[in-house]
RNA sequence: GGUCUCGUGGCCGAGCGGCUAGGCACCGGUCUGCAAAACCGUAUACUCCGGUUCGAAUCCGGACGAGACCUCCA
């Protein structure tokens, strides 16, 4: 690797793409925003999740040695639409006739699953909100300490107009509270709060709340976003590298974060804060509200209506990479097809390179190569620039296979090294091979067998009733030089 | 309504001042009994209108269109 180059991220506090320089060199501290467990996740999510296992595969790729954290919010006090703190585990709960602990362990297990399923690494630590209520409590002390937060009626409160004493508020979304007040709805009657802008850190336990526990202001949960705070602290320090997540997270979500840090420890939780777009259908953003997701699982058995056949997860993960993660992605099932088939021809290219006989000269510039697909990594992770130097690469392997370039043995085991690197450890794609099915297998030998006597004796009628008889159940001929295949 | 982002060829999607992104589809070729598959190759583009510049898809201004956030959301 160019000892010149350097890797350069786009950092939403900037607005720009800025050279990445560790706190500590050689190390990175990543924390992401995990999922929330009171349903399974769905395909938008997915895309955020895949995105930034991606982006910590290339750290470890460039060298880094990455503590990465993702958490798991599993006590849930969110704000639902009305404006009401609403317990949402505990309504999901309610709704399967099930305890919230339950709940929790059943989507928990989905999850895991699911990370496998999409070959996403595990990240270092996976710390859990319920796990985490004493550091909570804590953070929510010392923020009391610095004068940024009020107790109103067994809920404690943070005092954005204290904050704004001393912090600006609204840095990373670029929202200023002067506009924000104008834009929101009327303070109700029966709020608590005393400035439209100010957010719970603790809420005092309703009646029908499943979860609850206790603090120094009464039993109760936690805030939305103060797990965050508490847990990014704990793993990883008052200030580290990167914290990422979904674009929808920015306000009021992280915005929130950085006020908690800041009113507690005094310095912004992260130096890089990262941000994926989201996933689109029909040009709109998936969203369990406007009912337009599918699960992850569903698209690779083939059962989301969207999409008239399954797709193996690691070409879904393939087709995720092929978009940046700071652009908005559009699934359909053409772009989805033509994913699939540029897939297959990597697949197709990687068994062919284990073929390929070295010569004793070397016509390509390998270095080059090289140096491209590094350098898009390098760029904010470009994925999709990576992916087109892996079909640079499937260029080259089918021209040595046909004799038009050549490649030394140690050339050929360095580019076939790299290579696999590339597409495996760093974009995550893994083949998967189709349990076969022996009795299948038995009858399609038999099939090829008879075609190919009929072939021989130039018996056309019977050859082609046998091919055009299998592609009418989806089998597919494929004759080569080598013999016939069939998929 | 406010803030922000984006509009690239048939589709998806990079690039973001001069150099073919890439994938799929299409078309031509090689191969084939004919096909398919595979491989090789050609073509097609930057929403519109102004401006800056020797030069703009790329920078600036405006119009139109789309989306996100402002409320739980990855």
């Amino acid at each position: 690797m160019n000892a010149d180059q350097s890797l350069l991220l786009y950092n939403s506090l900037s607005g720009k793409k800025e050279p990445f320089i560790p706190l500590h060199e050689g190390r990175v501290g990543m924390y992401v925003c995990g999922p929330t467990l009171y349903s399974e996740p769905h395909m938008g999510n997915m895309r955020t999740f895949i995105n930034f296992d991606f982006i910590y595969r290339c750290f470890l790729f460039l060298g880094y040695s990455v503590k990465y954290v993702r958490n798991i919010t599993d006590a849930g006090h969110i704000t639902n639409s009305a404006g009401l703190e609403v317990d949402s585990i505990g309504s999901a709960a309610r709704l399967e006739q099930l305890q919230s602990l339950e709940i929790v362990y059943k989507y928990n297990v989905k999850f895991q699953e699911l990370q496998r399923l999409y070959n996403l690494l595990p990240p270092n630590i996976e710390p859990t909100a319920t796990g985490h209520i004493q550091e909570q409590i804590e953070v929510i002390e010392q923020i009391f300490t610095n004068g940024f937060a009020y107790e109103a009626n067994g809920s404690v409160y943070f005092d954005v107009k204290a904050y704004m004493q001393r912090f600006p508020y609204g840095t990373l979304s670029g929202r200023k509270v002067e506009e924000l007040e104008h834009e929101t709805r009327e303070l109700n009657a029966q709020d608590e709060k005393r400035f439209f802008a100010d957010f719970a850190l603790w809420k005092k336990a309703q009646p029908d709340d499943m979860q609850i526990w206790r603090s120094p202001w009464g039993d109760g949960n936690p805030g939305w976003h103060i797990e965050c705070t508490a847990m990014s602290t704990k793993y990883l320090g008052k200030q580290f590298d990167i914290h990422g997540g979904g674009m929808d997270l920015k306000f009021p979500h992280h915005e929130d974060e950085i006020a908690q840090n800041c009113g507690s420890f005094g310095c912004n939780p992260a130096r890089y804060w990262m941000h994926a777009n989201m996933l689109n259908v029909n040009g709109q953003k998936m969203s369990k509200s406007l009912g337009n997701f599918f699960l992850p699982k569903e698209i690779v058995e083939g059962s989301s209506p969207l999409f008239s056949k399954p797709y193996a997860a690691s070409v879904v993960r393939f087709f995720m990479l092929q978009a940046h993660y700071r652009s908005t992605l559009d699934i359909t099932e053409e772009a989805l097809n033509a994913s699939e088939k540029g897939f297959e021809r990597l697949v197709e290219a990687t068994g062919i390179l284990q073929k390929i006989i070295p010569s004793d000269a070397t016509t390509w510039d390998l270095e080059a190569w090289k140096n491209a697909a590094v350098g898009a990594i390098l760029d904010d992770f470009n994925a999709p620039m990576l992916i087109a130097q892996l079909f640079e690469a499937v260029r080259i392997i089918h021209a040595m296979n046909i004799g038009n370039a050549q490649m030394t043995s140690e050339d050929l085991t360095d580019f076939t090294a790299f290579f696999t690197q590339l597409l495996h450890e760093v974009l995550g794609i893994e083949f998967v091979h189709q349990a076969g099915n022996e009795r299948l297998e038995g009858v399609m030998e038999v099939m090829l067998a008879l075609r190919q006597q009929a072939r021989s004796q130039q018996d056309w009628a019977t050859s082609d009733m046998i091919r055009d008889g299998l592609a009418k159940v989806g089998i597919q001929i494929k004759d080569s030089k080598e013999g016939t295949t069939w998929s």
